[in-house]
DNA sequence: ATGCCAATGAATGTCACTTTCATGATGGCG
DNA sequence: CGCCATCATGAAAGTGACATTCATTGGCAT
């Protein structure tokens, strides 16, 4: 999978006339070995303890690219930081998020899909994307 | 019910020693009577023309008011503003968001609720509050 | 190996808040 | 009514998270 990824990132890039460099690759295994729902800033901090020389812009540069890739999402958690979700192809999924802890759970409901498309439908909604997050206490942080 | 909500807000206002001042009233009342989602900028420019003498900050600090009163909540559309939705007492409802005007409805469904209780409940978790939002294009720019 | 064009990173700019601070109002009290 | 302790206001400065600029570096096709 994260074979994968890399391969669709390294088709997008020759596609779009983009070079391949150290530091692309070093944040590509970077955030493909990472927690799911990383911010920019979350990730620079990880690389910039081995390699010093790669810089905020970068980071952020790249994972724009990935977003562009189609590999990542950016999503907004309410937390101040745009964070970079991995995206598996053809994949959907809502987030339950912790607010004491910043823990973030994936699941998937089919049934609340179907009702959205039917609410979208009876207002002549045409759906390109929807958002469902559910805020409150993690199971570990309720102890 | 504009009625009502000028009422808890005095409420509010007393109960925490804090004063009533000519801004806060125009701000209250040019706030009830606009759109349901404003944010502190739109409200700024429409206040501008007819109370040239109202800051910026002091949108900004009464909204924040208006929310820790409850007759206000804030909300993110994704469009790098956070808006000021008129609340409701005991009422919930998610939001329909066209991303070509940026025009939002809002709508309702029990059944998507109760459904998101199931899953947090499956996963012990304790919901404090939850998001849904749709975007897509309205019925209007999909002509 | 060479040259063109993309990539990098330090620095700077931007935007939407958010806070500061000197000045101006409010309202309880005598 | 007048005093004055507090709170409120608004211009300006500060913040934080991006987003862009620009001089320099570095891929890679030839």
């Amino acid at each position: 999978m994260k074979r994968a990824k890399k391969k669709v990132f390294a088709d997008f890039m020759s596609q779009r006339g983009l070079k391949s460099t150290k530091q692309r690759d070093i944040i590509l295994d970077s955030f493909l070995s990472s927690d799911r729902h990383l911010s920019i800033e979350e990730l620079y901090l990880k690389l910039r303890s081995k390699h010093p020389n790669i810089g905020y812009a970068t980071v952020y540069r790249t994972l724009k690219l990935f977003a562009e890739a189609g590999i990542a999402r950016e999503m907004q958690f309410g937390d101040g930081q745009t964070r970079y979700e991995h995206v598996s192809e053809g994949e959907h999924h809502d987030h339950l998020v912790c607010t004491r802890c910043g823990h973030i759970e994936e699941f998937e409901n089919e049934t609340i899909e179907k009702l959205q498309d039917e609410v979208a439908n009876s207002r002549g909604f045409l759906i390109e994307r929807h958002r469902l997050e559910i805020y409150g206490l993690c199971a570990n942080c309720r102890k």
